[in-house]
DNA sequence: GTTAGCACTCGCGACGCCAGAGTGCTAGAG
DNA sequence: CTCTAGCACTCTGGCGTCGCGAGTGCTAAC
């Protein structure tokens, strides 16, 4: 791979260019017009079949141009590609959008929208995970009979509440009660540690019979089983999918609109992305699932305090205007990250 | 149309239940053999053509059967369908599976689900109307500078809270006052009355100058807006429109997906459909949408203590099962009705 | 190393052809 | 008057053929 000569990779370079331009094979007529160098389409052949000995192209059938394989585009975009920077009109229309405000789902909706409208392709937000994020406070709120209304504020932006179904109706007074042990006990800490805890305490206190103390513990425990919440993501644009020539097979369409429902594979994916830090780049086959084939998702990370807490990217088929896409991904993650950290 | 001899109405019926079957234009031979009465194609032929006088069937073109029109499919399932009672295990699996339980959006997603899954079409489901409900409760709690976590209460099922920014940082029990002070006025009201109440109070005590009062109101006033969310839809199966022959076309299928995200053109027309009670059917072009063209749309209300609060339906092409399809909406509407009534 | 020339391959749209399906009409039977 | 049989007509859809255009690979010359 690293021996490709300069004028290789010039021409692997203007005949991706080209094809995710116009979408046909380019053959070596237009790529000698095309490129500066002064260079018969004779020469050109000579280089593309090299090319083509090595994966990186290959043409769909004997008389057409060439085409990038997955390698080729891998080639492109690690080594060929220079990433236009962001128009400033982009970049302000994005911070405008997404000026926090709402609640995290909204903006993850958002944010979605706004990715899938500046690169006409799909957008995808995952929803930030909560895990390693602190509990503030738990109130319990009688309802009516035997019910009890549990609010969970996670931190000044996010609350969830849930409905609990108790053995007995309790007093204002009493879940009062309930709310400040338990608040003693557990604010601050971090979510995915809380569980853990309220469930060795359940254990111990359960032996010393402290009825209060054991009814306020499983309280909390239901709330915390109903807020653990499995990851999800949010999807939008994806009729912009709809028109790519590379998906008028409807099955494809179909398979892959499938794939956004079920979500598990999807999410598998975007998991992987969580680790590495900056823009990572599935082109086609690469990801390994197979309704992706064709396809190209392009991600970055998104954080709160330091942590990465979510992905968000976007889905297109693989000839799609890397250059361009790759800047407004990484600006998005950027601008998402402000949104979630400015403490407005 | 009345004036539809016996014979004339046998075979549309006929017609349009084979054509709805394998989606070929039936000609007269087939419907010669397929119907019990012994008459020969010629004779077929001469009621088909009188049928097409009227507008009922046509053909696509010159040497192929025919196939209903939108005036045909009318008359088909106002006067001619015969609904299929619906088989015991299928009513099962929709109470099963809608037991209420959850929290009211993702029981209507269950149930838009639900509806995709047992038709193979598109379920939708509107999220209920609340203006007709009464308001249970408000709480406010501190929640961090300048900060205010509203809890509406609406019913046992249902929580919204949303957080307020406020002027300055308030105390707990000063909170607990502006919440008695509401709970005292507005509690048990229906939510859209306490709105306009408000407001008049609001006038009438920024006169008198309380502070406190006036304070209150305001806080209650935010809550009320953030909560009247205007109506939304849950979607299912989408996926399953693909696949259709009548959607072969990308471009109707995109328009379609379009109207779904857009929501707002499906919810005029989903409007329409609250106000008669029991199933009503569009068909086709009848919508006034042109994207629904080729689509029926299948609805039925469902309601929450005696007032319709939203509808549900499926969308499928208008070549679908209507005698099984109109069952199961009626059903799933009542189902979905009981698991809303059961105070469970 | 580069280029021009040339024979070759292949996809694609156009064209024509034919079989099959279905119609409308007419004339005759019940 | 109703039904049926027969027939000529029309249209679609599949199939094979053909020719054009695009693009290649090879070879020989610059």
């Amino acid at each position: 791979m690293a021996e490709l000569t300069e004028r290789a990779q010039y021409l692997l370079k203007a005949l991706t260019e080209r094809y995710i331009r116009d979408g046909m094979p380019v053959g070596s007529r237009v790529l000698a017009r095309d490129t500066g160098m002064r260079l018969s389409p004779a020469t050109i052949r000579n280089v593309i079949a090299d090319l083509e000995e090595l994966g990186l192209v290959s043409s769909p059938h004997t008389s057409a141009g060439r085409v990038p394989t997955v390698s080729g585009y891998r080639v492109f975009v690690d080594t060929l590609l220079s990433v236009k920077p962001l128009e400033h009109s982009v970049v302000d229309a994005l911070k405008k959008k997404l000026d926090a405000g709402a609640d995290t789902r909204d903006l993850m909706q958002k944010a979605s929208s706004l990715l899938s409208d500046v690169t006409r392709l799909a957008g995808i937000v995952t929803l930030p995970r909560r895990n390693h994020e602190a509990l503030q406070r738990v109130e319990f709120l009688p309802l009516s009979e035997k019910k009890v209304l549990a609010v969970l504020v996670i931190n000044d932006r996010e609350v969830r509440n849930s409905i609990l179904h108790t053995a007995r109706t309790y007093s204002a007074s009493e879940l009062q009660e309930f709310s400040n042990f338990l608040n003693a006990q557990f604010a601050g800490k971090e979510l995915c540690n809380v569980r853990e805890k309220l469930l060795a305490e359940l254990r111990e206190t359960r032996e010393t019979l402290d009825r209060m103390m054991a009814t306020a513990l499983d309280m909390a425990d239901q709330v915390l089983g109903t807020a653990e919440q499995g990851s999800d993501y949010v999807l939008a644009g994806q009729t912009n999918l709809m028109g790519f020539t590379e998906f008028c097979d409807i099955n494809r369409l179909r398979q892959l609109f499938e794939a956004f429902n079920e979500k598990r594979e999807i999410l598998g994916l975007l998991d992987q992305c969580v680790e590495n830090e900056g823009v990572q780049i599935f082109i086609g086959e690469e990801s390994g699932y197979q309704m992706l084939d064709e396809c190209s998702l392009v991600t970055a990370p998104y954080s709160v305090e330091g942590k990465v807490v979510g992905v968000l990217g976007v889905i297109g088929p693989t000839r799609m205007a890397y250059e361009r896409v790759i800047p407004i991904v990484d600006a998005t993650a950027r601008i998402l990250r402000a949104a979630l950290n400015s403490a407005d």
